[in-house]
DNA sequence: CGCGCGATTGAGTAATTTCAAATCTAGTGG
DNA sequence: CCACTAGATTTGAAATTACTCAATCGCGCG
């Protein structure tokens, strides 16, 4: 059986056994229960994720103590507190668990070297940033120009399977509306 | 006087005057008017733009005939309809012009063959995508946390350049709101 | 059974949109 | 230099959407 992170990293470069347990030396595997806070604000960000299994989220809790859900993060996906992390300063985001979760942590000082000793991982990052900002690019314009209805049924039809996971309040900080609204449009569906 | 491309490019990676020459050959210089539109609905995208001198955005035009504005790109900007230049799509967006226009057109061949080339220009290019990514998850954090007034404000500070250059009506479509709501807001202010 | 938590419902309020009309502004031609 | 027009901006009033706060419901679990 093959590993999760291999088979989404030979989605876009082809790797060889030995190059495959090379890049795996640069993760170190982790495990996180259900609840359990991984980064919280004023941390340093020494870690990328990827989710082998389970689900986290980054959010921020603003001053009246509401939480904005930025991501979720399923499996194959990866998470952090990407601004933190790339600049090396303090995380203004929280990252937590969902779900009894286990990921590969990367740093950013294995990150800069895997990419210089296989350039094959720099394009794969390459890809992976780009395809990231598409989404970004996507979810934006779904903000500008749809109605909270319209970005849960555009949610819904993106992820199917994040609904069974999450609950209805989390769905709704990640669309920028109340619980509320959330459940008066269900009802109006 | 350095070329505005090289001063970008060497914010990240240093280059000598022949490298850079090699890296510019890869572009193609291209001159816009005014009100120009470089990329419709349903074309191909055969390129991505550095601006050089000028004013540019992305926006999609949805069915009731509104203009939702993606992106604005003013000097040592990069813009392109992302999702169809890198997937080699056709377009959904449109890219156009609000100023005459100096740009410096990059294929995704040309792309490629660069990084291929030089890795450097891969390094820089990820680099650029990843500085591109965490800046549209703090966009989406304004929306999802902010309102319209909050959102304006926002946008001023990060971009005070901008307003100068840019219609109102274009900022609120920026900002996913009506003209009408943000010129209210300018009174309340 | 009864507690606790998430989800829903209700009522009033605030923010935003819609559509229409009025104002302002920059550029043009006389 | 002035009048005129087209486009952009502002203002007004009503309708809609979303939010807030409070109360209720539903369900799993000790």
């Amino acid at each position: 059986m093959k590993h999760t992170l291999r088979i989404q990293i030979e989605e876009i470069v082809s790797l060889t056994d030995d190059e495959f347990e090379f890049v795996l030396s640069h993760f170190q595997p982790k495990k996180f229960k259900k609840h359990q806070i991984i980064i919280h604000e004023g941390d340093n960000v020494p870690y990328d994720f990827f989710v082998a299994n389970g689900l986290m989220k980054v959010s921020r809790v603003d001053m009246d103590g509401k939480e904005h859900i930025v991501q979720f993060a399923m499996e194959n996906w990866w998470i952090t507190d990407a601004q933190a992390y790339h600049n090396r300063a303090k995380a203004t985001l929280i990252v937590d668990c969902l779900e009894d979760t286990d990921v590969f942590a990367l740093s950013l000082e294995n990150r800069e070297k895997l990419c210089r000793e296989m350039q094959k991982m720099e394009y794969f990052f390459l890809k992976k940033t780009t395809a990231g900002y598409i989404a970004l690019q996507k979810r934006i314009l779904c903000f500008i120009s749809s109605n909270a209805h319209e970005r849960y049924n555009n949610l819904v039809s993106l992820y199917p399977g994040l609904m069974q996971r999450v609950s209805k309040s989390m769905i709704a900080s990640y669309l920028g509306v109340t619980r509320e609204t959330l459940s008066r449009l269900n009802a109006t569906v």
